[in-house]
DNA sequence: ATATTTTAGTCTTATATGCCCGTAAAAGCA
DNA sequence: TGCTTTTACGGGCATATAAGACTAAAATAT
């Protein structure tokens, strides 16, 4: 059967997603401690869309590593909340421009401390050497170009 | 607004799971072309069941470093598909003790194609020594035990 | 200028993830 | 023994993720 091999110890898809379940569990409870009522993926939806400006659904999910589908469920809540704002584009009737609101700005700054103290707790544990490592070890990781899709 | 620092570029959480999501369509793809019919971490599940053997829920969750809900969730697709049984537990009749099927063996062996075909394209973009390297970063990040929950 | 192709986003469907609450059973205690 | 607490799951709810089909609009080709 050829089934000595632990495909578990080794898959590399398995260990990034249970490391990723655990960060964000670490991650959501601050933040929902903070009462800014954003998971991790909103928070940093909201914070990109502050920081670089008003984007296309199609330039946030290539920033987010995402699928464009994803990023327009992603964004529905935050627009049902007023949290972010949905307009067509001018230059592109395709294209929807997505910008932070005030409100969004606002819940920025009260989940800050949050995600503050996950981000404090978890490179106290992993180390801040290792925690730099593991981010650039990612950012290899999102750049390879796989030769399917 | 001390709002200088790129949050989305040193947030642990928003890296890994971007490369998360890079690296699962990846594998996702692969065990689509191979005709398993079952998902990344359905095949983490099933491998795991074939390898350890029956496991409770409980039991699962902890493995797969996952919400004992998510691990109900997740199994109810591979029950409904006959992968999997799901019995009570004569021992603790709260518990179920969950076992995979011939069926589910069976996918197992079908999947194992596509999941390699993912693993060599992987490991052959990033390293096999940064691929094992990677791996075992995920593993220090998982062992971690954070002061909440 | 018209026809074709490509692109941006939506809608549907399905799995993935985890919280909260409730139920039932086991474990611990008085 | 009987009461309380803990534990294992299920149900409901909400967000997260993406493939596939579809619509509309822009870009390109003829």
């Amino acid at each position: 059967m050829a089934n000595d091999i632990n495909i578990a110890a080794i898959c590399n898809c398995t260990k990034i997603r249970r490391a990723q379940r655990h960060i964000t569990r670490l991650y959501d409870t601050c933040l929902a401690e903070s009462g800014a009522g954003v998971r991790a993926t909103q928070f940093a939806i909201l914070g990109l869309l502050k920081r670089e400006g008003p984007k296309t659904m199609m330039e946030l999910a290539n920033m987010m590593t995402m699928d464009r589908a994803t990023i327009g469920h992603n964004l529905r809540p935050l627009e049902r909340d007023g949290l972010v704002r949905i307009e067509v584009s001018q230059s592109d009737r395709r294209a929807r421009i997505v910008s932070v609101t005030d409100e969004g700005k606002k819940r920025i700054e009260i989940g800050r401390s949050g995600w503050e103290r996950a981000q404090t707790e978890f490179e106290g544990l992993l180390g801040h050497e290792q925690a730099q490592s593991m981010r650039n070890m990612m950012d290899e990781v999102i750049g390879l170009s796989f030769s399917i899709n």
